[in-house]
RNA sequence: GGAAGGGUGUCCGAGCGGUUUAUGGAGCUGGUCUUGAAAACCAGUGACCCCGCAAGGGGCCGUGGGUUCGAAUCCCACCCCUUCCGCCA
């Protein structure tokens, strides 16, 4: 959620940023109620102040034995008032919350200017590209030969982008879990969460999928309960109507989940193989920090991530996204792309971003400088560290041999218990 | 799912229609006393949100509605916690 205290004092520049992630959001009417609001909440509390003046008057009256009769009529009236001008500040309050709560975040000053992913910026690229002495095939030639992912029985069982991972698959992708698990915990100094996989519509608008996005997510029919798209969800909103002390941030948790997309709006694309699942399972890295220190914070985050692929020998780069291919509540955000051989081209597998206090102006998460201090909203930042699935495919794609067999990273044999997958 | 009890300020805890602008403790801050500390005593201190340049005002007793001139207090719905029963990995 933007502040609406910077709307009203610099809407041109909210309106600049605005326009830069391709929103045309317009401020005029927002402004306008915004004003109405301020009026109106006058009026009531002036006639609030009186009717509390005189309900004093009254008891003392009744205690003194007065008829009070004229005067609680006249309250009457007044009490009408209020109602009815409370009920025209619920209605300008809730076209104020409609407005900020599908309002996107602004982008950062270091955020190049742009309307696709055409204009994202490469900042590096990571490890050696290996050369085919064969044609390397798709992941999903690969591990049907191998009998690891069955996307028909999939099918059959559930429906179209859902799919069994067996034998060797299977113990891939809890090998992977554990892997990245125990790297982030053990030796980058994140707490490590097992968080639910279903969260409510609160938390669902805490993080910024609702109010805009609920197309997007399975919802538990007759509840106000959803399948969470990422593990960012349940563990940013841990601490949410929270007021964290400044000497316990910044807080790293890192949390496996299942995730769940509907995927509405993406029918057709990456429909073969393992890319784009209905279910998939990702290891997410969370912080909370103070602003001063957030953007250093998104650093060494993405660094974690990229750490993940380094150790796998999967070569990939970073790009910058630009304004307008950002998610609806980042400031800033860095894409992990991984090289996938049967495509020659970069994939995303992870994607970190700093919310600066977007989030936690909608989860209401503060912190206080000392004990005395006012409270201030943290900065939240994620990122994927990383996603399973496309790490299956990546391994499998990069690590093929001409026999069809796939040689596990060696990082990985602790957790596979073999060298190879054949 | 059934039954009962309960959610009040940093914590404990009173209040069940009108000086409660939330009783009283604990805690915290300052002071008196003391070589120092403890104890005792005195004084101060109450989260947080909104409007306002300010003075000040409004709101906030799990959440949301309602009744009333007036609600922490009454009514309705919901959420959460505790105990018991049932079911269950």
């Amino acid at each position: 959620m933007i502040d609406i205290r910077v709307v009203r004092e610099n809407p041109e520049l909210i309106q600049a940023a605005l326009k830069n992630r391709n929103s045309n959001i317009r401020l005029e009417e927002f402004i306008g109620q915004d004003v109405v609001r301020r009026e109106l909440l006058q009026q009531v509390e002036q006639l609030k102040a009186r009717r509390n003046n005189v309900s004093g008057e009254i008891s003392k009256m009744k205690k003194a034995g007065q008829d009070a009769t004229e005067i609680i009529s006249e309250m009457r009236v007044v009490g009408d008032e209020i109602a009815a001008l409370d009920a025209q500040i619920r209605a300008v309050e809730s076209s104020l919350d409609d407005f900020l709560l599908t309002t996107p975040n602004c982008p950062h000053s270091s955020v190049p200017v742009g309307t696709s992913d055409q204009d994202n910026l490469e900042i590096k690229r990571v490890g050696i590209i290996r050369e085919f002495d064969f044609a390397p095939k798709p992941h999903w030639e690969i591990g049907e030969q191998l009998g690891i992912l069955d996307f028909e029985r999939g099918g059959k069982v559930t429906g179209a982008r859902f799919t069994f991972c067996v034998g060797l698959g299977a113990r891939l992708e809890r090998a992977l879990i554990n892997f990245m698990m125990d790297l982030h915990s053990r030796e980058h100094g994140y707490t490590e969460m097992f968080p639910p996989f279903v969260a409510n519509a609160d938390s669902m608008r805490g993080t910024g999928q609702l109010p805009k996005f609920a197309e997007d997510m399975f919802k538990l029919e007759g509840l106000d309960y959803y399948l969470i798209p990422t593990a960012e969800v349940p563990v940013t909103n841990f601490h949410r109507d929270e007021t964290l002390a400044v000497t316990e941030l910044p807080k790293c948790y890192c949390a496996y989940s299942a995730c769940f997309r509907s995927e509405a709006g993406s029918a057709g694309r990456d429909t073969r193989g393992y890319f784009r699942q209905h279910q998939f399972n990702k290891v997410e890295l969370v912080k909370f920090t103070t602003p001063e220190n957030s953007y250093e914070e998104l650093e060494k985050l993405t660094l974690n991530a990229e750490a993940v692929l380094e150790k796998l020998g999967l070569p990939f780069r970073r790009v910058l996204l630009c304004s307008g291919d950002m998610g609806f509540a980042a400031a800033k955000t860095y894409d992990l792309e991984v090289w996938l051989p049967s495509i020659s081209s970069f994939r995303e597998i992870s994607s970190c971003s700093n919310f600066e206090d977007f989030q936690a102006r909608r989860m209401n998460t503060r912190f206080k400088r000392d004990i005395k201090a006012k409270p201030e909203y943290v900065h939240t930042l994620n990122g994927s560290g990383i996603a399973i699935g496309r790490t299956v495919i990546a391994i499998l794609e990069n690590y093929q041999q001409a026999d069809g067999s796939v040689i596990v990273p060696e990082a990985l044999r602790p957790y596979m218990g073999v060298d190879v997958i054949n």
